[in-house]
DNA sequence: GGGAGCATGTAACGGGTTACATGATTGG
DNA sequence: CCAATCATGTAACCCGTTACATGCTCCC
């Protein structure tokens, strides 16, 4: 949230969530908009942002946010100290390869296509988000991150690709050991 | 678990936090080891594991357990319904990258520096894990996701270096900035 | 004898989600 | 006028973590 809000400008819980969906969310997840607003309140309990309503004290009215100095350094000290950690991974396409023995040789094969797909959905949307940082120079180091997701991206689809190869492989090992495994003899390639 | 326990055999919650440790985190995080012991015991009250104390019934001893019918049933259920829905990335390096501009541009070259490091122990660790798992031709299937993510390490690396190439190619346009920009004639070589 | 690894568990907490509730503004 | 989007918030819940507690076994 400091994050977000450490670029210029002042704006509402629901403008930084559409920002975190547009670009946070391709190298490091998107919150959920309730907690968004949770840790905005918090954030200010602590001094860390000021809100602004728009127009009178209603209760509920429209809260533009900015951060404070004391924000700024709190978000420049988080920076600075250790490294934030190992990556995390959550790949639930692997997930489901690795338990390959429990499906269907096709339904692997729909599963990563399906996958391949849907990243190439998330490429183009990356790209749209990259050419728009690249037209602001404040937002260079957006754009290096922009350009790693795309990058990433793209791996992706090797990857992908990669692994398909890799299962019709397998099938095809298969197919051999239907063929010549339980009969008996000719036992070339193999092993015990 | 249920994925752990559908390779044959029987292992104690240990076990399992060990082979998790030393394959599923590769692409798809490792559960904490209390969180290992109330799933199982979880999933044991539904049916779907049993467990075996060896020797007798004292109240702390090591359990054994293994998946049953009703548990290899719901795993394949899983397994079946949907895709797993989509890949989960926190990414700290990239996210410090995106916040490049409130650190020293010599940090974030470090930091990149670190996690190429981090990277390539993982990498060994991965492919020591391949080699294992090609060992056992039960394990196609887990040798494939690792095949996988001896790739996407591979590919991590790359991403990594590329990215350090975008921060210093940032650093040359800032220095040309400083040079051109602002301050005019006289601002050689150093600055603020 | 003592430390490393094996082995199991409890308790407290927190971060984050979904579901729900409400209402203003804008554009077809 | 109606739907979509803007906009803010509450409540319940759950997944998973850290910290703590316990004791065994093996090997140096």
């Amino acid at each position: 949230m400091l994050g977000l809000l450490s670029f210029p400008g002042e704006r509402t819980g629901y403008d930084l969530k559409k920002w975190a969906d547009a670009s946070l969310r391709f190298f490091h997840w998107s919150p959920a908009i309730s907690q968004i607003y949770a840790e905005l309140r918090r954030l200010e309990s602590r001094g860390y942002v000021t809100s602004a309503r728009s127009g009178p004290e209603e209760p509920r009215a429209k809260r533009r946010y900015a951060i404070t100095e004391a924000g700024r350094a709190a978000l420049a000290r988080w920076a600075a100290e250790g490294d934030g950690g190992p990556v995390v991974l959550k790949h639930p396409l692997v997930l489901r390869v690795w338990l390959g023995h429990l499906a269907a040789p096709g339904r692997l094969r729909a599963l990563v296509e399906e996958h391949i797909a849907r990243t190439r959905e998330e490429l183009t949307e990356i790209r749209g988000a990259l050419t728009q940082a690249e037209s602001v120079p404040r937002w260079a180091h957006p754009a290096v991150a922009l350009r790693w997701s795309e990058r990433r991206s793209l791996a992706e689809l090797e990857l992908a690709e990669a692994m398909l190869a890799d299962l019709e492989g397998l099938e095809d090992l298969e197919g051999l050991d239907a063929l010549e495994g339980p009969a008996g003899l000719e036992d070339s390639g193999g092993r015990s």
